[in-house]
RNA sequence: GCGCUCGUAGCUCAGUUGGAUAGAGCAACUGCCUUCUAAGCAGUAGGUCGCACGUUCGAGUCGUGCCGGGCGCACCA
C-alpha cells in the first residue's frame, strides 16, 4: 500500500465501523506476527523487510457464513517460512478479540474473522446518525478536476449510444464528487464540421425551406444526414460541392452562416431539453465553432515555428518517435478537423477555470489512438498538464454498429417513449387510485431508473449490444429492482409515522443476524466509493496502462454494490418483522430500516438515479 | 498486414488484480399475495471458464502458440 493510499484511508474510511474493525484485526494480527510465537519456524527468524501487515491483506469470504473479513496466509508463510495453515493457526489461537471483532477462526489457510454482532451494528448506525446524507462521503484533500462528457452533435439525432456517454459521465462527476473531489462538468458540442456542412448542403439542395416538427428536429436533421451521406457516396463528385459549403462556413458567408445558426439553434433545444430530462447539469457548454478558429490560426502557428509540417497538402505533426504514427492538424483543403479544435479547447479550458489538476474527456474507445495523439502532440507544443481519456465501449446493435451516417440508430426519443408507455401501464395496474400527474411521475423516474442502470450495470471497457426487449425490464438485475427495495423501506417508515409509536430513546435489545447482516451490506457503502472513484486520482494517468487503471473506476462497481444491498434490503423485508414486534424491537428495527434506506438512496444518487418513496 | 481488446450457463454479464465448492440476472420448470407494496420471495435445472502447452503449493485470472469475434491504423467525427 502507498503513501498516497494510506493518506486517502486516513482521511476517509478511518471514520467508519468497516475501517475501524480492520484497523482492529490488522492490529491484532501484527501483535502476534510481532511476538515471538513464529520464530520457531523452519527458518527461524522473519524477513528483515518485514515491518506490519495492512488493511489491503483483508478479502471478504466467498460466503459469508464463513466470516465478515478474512485473511489469505499465503504471503505471510513465505515470510516465516511455515505452511500457510500452520500460520492461519497460530493467528487465529492468539487473536484477543477487539471491541468490532468478537473472534478469529483458522479454516485451512484463511483466517476468518467474525465481528461482534451489537458492537460493529451500532457502530454502523452512529456513523450513519454522524453523517446523514454525507455517508459515503470523502472529505479528503481537494483536487479540481474538469470533466468533459455530453459531446453531441449537431445537425444529427441523439440516440442510445450518447445515453451511455450522459450516463457514465453524471455517474462519474457525482462519484469523484463524493470522494471529496472539486468537478467541473463542461459539455462540448459538435456544431460545426464536415457533417454539418454534409447536412446543410443537402438540406439547401433537396429540401430548401422545410421545417421539421417540434421535438422531431434530430430526427429531421438526422435523416438529411443519412440522406447527404449516400448521395456522395453515389458521387464522389459532390464532395466538392460540400467541400465549398464548409468554406463558406468558415470563412463567414452570410447565408450559410444564417442557414446554419438556424438549424443549429433547432438542434440546441433539442439537446438541452434531454440534458435537463436525465439529470445533466453542466457548469459551461464549449462549442466547437467557438474554438474552430482559433484552433486554425494556432496550426498554423505551429507550422511557423517549425512544430508541425505540411505533408500532401495537409498540415501534420509526425509522432512517429511516439509510436504515434501521423497526426493530422488540418485538412488540405484548409478545413478544420477534431485536432485543429481540440488543441484550443485544451488551452482554453485551462485558462478559463484556474487551479485545474486534470483534464478527464469521456470518450468512446475508437478515439483512443486519437486522443493519445492529441496528448502527444500537446506535450509536444509545451502544455504539460494531466489529461486523461476516459474510454469506454460502444453501444452496438445486434444487426451491428449503430450510425447516424447510415441512418440505423435507435433515437433517445423512441426509447424513452417505449419505457414510457410500459412504465405507465405497469404503475396503472398497481395503483389504479392514482392521479394521472402521480402515475407519471413515478413511471417517470422508474424509466430512468432502468435507462441509467443498463447503461452503467457493465463494465465500461465492455461493448453492450443493444436489445430493446431487454431494455424494457423492470426486473432482477435493474434500476427498478433497487429503486423497490427502496420503497419497501420507505414505506414501513411512513407506516411507522402513522402508528403513534412509543419510541425506546436508546437502541436496546440485541442485534439478531439479520439485522447484523443488513448494517454489514450499509457499511461497505464508503468502500465502494473509495473503490469506484480511486482510478483517476491515484497512480500514473496513463492512456497505456488502461486496463489497470480504469479498471478500479468504473460505475459498474457501484452497481452491482447498489443490486447486492437492495438484496439485503429484501431479505431484511422477508425475514425481519418491524412493525408488529414490541417498542423496544421495533425502535432498533427501525433505525435499521432508515440505515437501509438511506444506503440505498445514497448509492442510486452515485448512479444518477432517483429514489421514489412509493412505486 | 500492424496495434489494442474480448471469448465464462441457452441469452446478457460478474468474478475483489494468482487463492476456499466459478457467481448473478433473464429465459425454463415448481411453489408463495387473509401477514410492513408479488416491480418481490423460496426452490429446481443449467459449466471441459474458446483450444493446447507452459510458469507454481495453487490458473477463469499470468506467459507463449493456435482458433474465433470487435475496434483502430491522415484529410470522418
Amino acid at each position: 500500500m502507498t503513501t498516497e493510499d494510506t493518506q486517502k484511508f486516513e482521511n476517509g474510511e478511518a471514520d467508519t465501523a468497516l475501517h475501524q474493525a480492520k484497523v482492529e484485526i490488522c492490529h491484532a494480527m501484527n501483535n502476534v506476527l510481532q511476538s515471538n510465537i513464529l520464530r520457531g519456524g523452519s527458518k527461524g527468524e522473519i524477513d528483515s523487510d518485514f515491518s506490519s501487515i495492512t488493511e489491503d491483506i483483508l478479502e471478504l469470504p466467498p460466503d459469508r457464513s464463513l466470516g465478515d473479513l478474512c485473511s489469505p496466509c499465503f504471503s505471510l508463510a513465505k515470510y516465516f517460512g511455515q505452511s500457510p495453515a500452520a500460520i492461519a493457526k497460530v493467528l487465529a489461537d492468539n487473536f484477543k478479540s477487539t471491541s468490532l471483532v468478537a473472534s478469529a477462526q483458522a479454516v485451512g489457510p484463511y483466517v476468518n474473522f467474525k465481528f461482534d454482532r451489537n458492537n460493529f451494528s451500532r457502530a454502523v448506525l452512529k456513523d450513519l446518525a454522524r453523517d446523514g446524507e454525507r455517508y459515503g462521503n470523502y472529505s479528503g484533500h481537494a483536487e479540481r478536476l474538469i470533466v468533459e462528457y455530453g459531446q453531441p452533435n449537431t445537425h444529427k439525432e441523439v440516440h442510445v449510444g450518447h445515453l451511455r456517454n450522459l450516463f457514465i459521465g453524471l455517474s462519474v462527476v457525482r462519484l469523484l464528487q463524493a470522494a471529496g473531489k472539486d468537478v467541473i462538468p463542461v459539455s462540448y458540442i459538435g456544431d460545426v464540421g464536415a457533417h454539418v456542412s454534409k447536412c446543410l448542403w443537402a438540406y439547401k439542395k433537396f429540401h430548401d425551406g422545410e421545417r421539421p416538427e417540434l421535438g422531431q428536429e434530430g430526427k429531421f436533421l438526422g435523416a438529411i444526414y443519412t440522406e447527404a451521406t449516400r448521395r456522395v457516396e453515389e458521387d464522389e463528385s459532390l464532395k466538392t460541392e460540400v467541400s465549398a459549403v464548409q468554406q463558406a462556413l468558415e470563412s463567414g458567408d452570410q447565408d450559410w452562416t444564417a442557414l446554419w445558426q438556424e438549424t443549429r439553434q433547432w438542434s440546441l433545444d433539442e439537446m438541452q431539453g434531454i440534458f435537463k430530462e436525465v439529470g445533466c447539469d453542466f457548469d459551461r457548454f464549449y462549442y466547437e465553432s467557438e474554438v474552430e478558429s482559433p484552433g486554425k490560426k494556432l496550426v498554423r502557428e505551429l507550422l511557423e515555428q517549425g512544430q508541425a509540417e505540411m505533408s500532401q497538402g495537409a498540415i501534420i505533426m509526425n509522432l512517429e518517435s511516439e509510436d504515434l504514427g501521423v497526426f493530422l492538424l488540418l485538412k488540405s483543403d484548409g478545413n478544420s478537423l477534431y485536432a485543429t479544435k481540440d488543441l484550443e479547447l485544451a488551452q482554453l479550458k485551462f485558462s478559463e477555470f484556474k487551479d485545474i489538476d486534470t483534464s478527464i474527456h469521456i470518450v468512446d474507445n475508437r478515439q483512443s489512438l486519437y486522443f493519445r495523439q492529441l496528448f502527444a502532440a500537446l506535450k509536444r507544443i509545451g502544455f504539460d498538464k494531466r489529461m486523461v481519456h476516459l474510454a469506454y465501449d460502444f453501444v452496438t446493435l445486434k444487426e451491428g454498429a449503430m450510425s447516424s451516417r447510415k441512418g440505423n440508430v435507435i433515437t433517445y426519443a423512441e426509447f424513452r417513449d417505449e419505457m414510457m408507455r410500459l412504465a405507465e401501464k405497469e404503475t396503472l395496474d398497481r395503483h389504479p387510485d392514482w392521479d394521472k400527474k402521480r402515475l407519471h411521475e413515478v413511471a417517470w423516474t422508474v424509466v430512468e431508473g432502468a435507462m441509467k442502470f443498463a447503461m452503467l450495470r457493465q463494465d465500461a471497457e465492455r461493448p453492450i449490444v443493444f436489445d430493446l426487449q431487454e431494455s424494457l425490464a423492470f426486473e432482477g438485475f435493474t434500476g427498478p429492482y433497487v429503486q423497490y427495495a427502496h420503497a419497501r423501506m420507505c414505506s414501513i417508515e411512513t407506516k411507522a409515522a402513522e402508528m403513534d409509536i412509543d419510541y425506546v430513546s436508546d437502541i436496546t435489545g440485541e442485534f439478531t443476524e439479520e439485522e447484523f447482516a443488513a448494517l454489514r451490506q450499509v457499511a461497505d457503502l464508503p468502500h465502494t466509493v473509495f473503490v469506484a472513484s480511486a482510478g483517476p486520482v491515484r497512480g500514473e494517468l496513463d492512456v497505456n496502462r488502461k486496463k489497470r487503471f480504469f479498471g478500479n473506476f468504473n460505475p459498474s462497481l457501484v452497481a452491482q454494490y447498489t443490486f447486492d444491498l437492495a438484496q439485503r434490503a429484501n431479505d431484511f423485508y422477508r425475514d425481519v418483522p418491524v412493525l408488529s414486534v414490541d417498542d423496544q424491537d421495533r425502535t432498533r428495527r427501525l433505525m435499521i430500516v432508515g440505515a437501509l434506506r438511506l444506503a440505498l438512496e445514497r448509492a442510486l444518487f452515485l448512479l444518477g438515479i432517483d429514489a421514489p418513496k412509493e412505486m
